[in-house]
DNA sequence: CCCCAGATTGTCT
DNA sequence: GACAATCTGGGGA
């Protein structure tokens, strides 16, 4: 088993951490079984003048913990589709970095089931699959990714040298959509499509 | 209390 | 490639 990444990893510059978290892994907990997916996209969401970004408005009940400490999830809805980011940086720094696609690695026939899907190239390539792959729902909103014994956890894996990572757009928003904050691990087939 | 926009997905053309 | 499905939080009245 990996080492869980320590606080002082998310605490750092947002983009970095983007790309940093690329090639490690997001540990999903349930009923002691594990299920687990190596992070190969995420894009950036700034703590400041980021018109797409939640914290844009400025602190509100729903986008609270990310003006909390870096390394605790942020999850919300939309669409009837939950997404889940890792908050960066720190108190009153309102980073944070949208999880959108994982590589499968261990617990796939649970993540099948809760897909309805046999596809494992369609489990967990987009940031709404990958939620209802490993069973996120709002509830996780807050949860300490740097703590054992929390239902989500980052552990450490492959560092993804600059030369390996693609940059592109950020997918799906209507604000400071030409911005480069989209960060994926170059060839790699579970990054999402559009 | 009502209205609306939104970090999506699956399906149909 | 276009579009509908249909939920939540925020903001204004």
């Amino acid at each position: 088993m990996n080492s869980v990444l320590p606080r002082e990893y998310y605490q750092r510059d947002t983009v970095i951490v983007s790309k940093g978290l690329l090639g490690k892994f997001l540990v999903r907990v349930i009923d002691g079984k594990r299920l687990v997916g190596k992070i190969v996209e995420t894009e950036a969401y700034l703590p400041f003048d980021d018109p797409a970004a939640h914290n844009y408005i400025g602190k509100t009940t729903r986008n609270a913990v990310q003006f909390g400490e870096g390394g605790f999830t942020y999850v919300h809805s939309m669409h009837q589709v939950h997404c889940m980011d890792i908050v960066a940086e720190t108190v009153d720094v309102p980073g944070s970095v949208l999880i959108r696609a994982l590589e499968p690695i261990e617990g796939i026939e649970l993540m099948m089931e809760n897909r309805h899907t046999k596809n494992v190239q369609n489990l967990t390539n987009g940031p709404g699959k990958l939620c209802q792959a490993l069973q996120i729902t709002r509830e996780l909103n807050g949860v300490d990714v740097t703590d054992e014994e929390s239902m989500i956890i980052v552990e450490d894996g492959e560092l993804i040298v600059e030369g390996r990572i693609l940059t592109s757009k950020r997918v799906g928003i209507s604000k400071a959509k030409d911005l480069p904050l989209r960060f994926s691990i170059k060839g790699n087939v579970f990054v999402s499509k559009s």
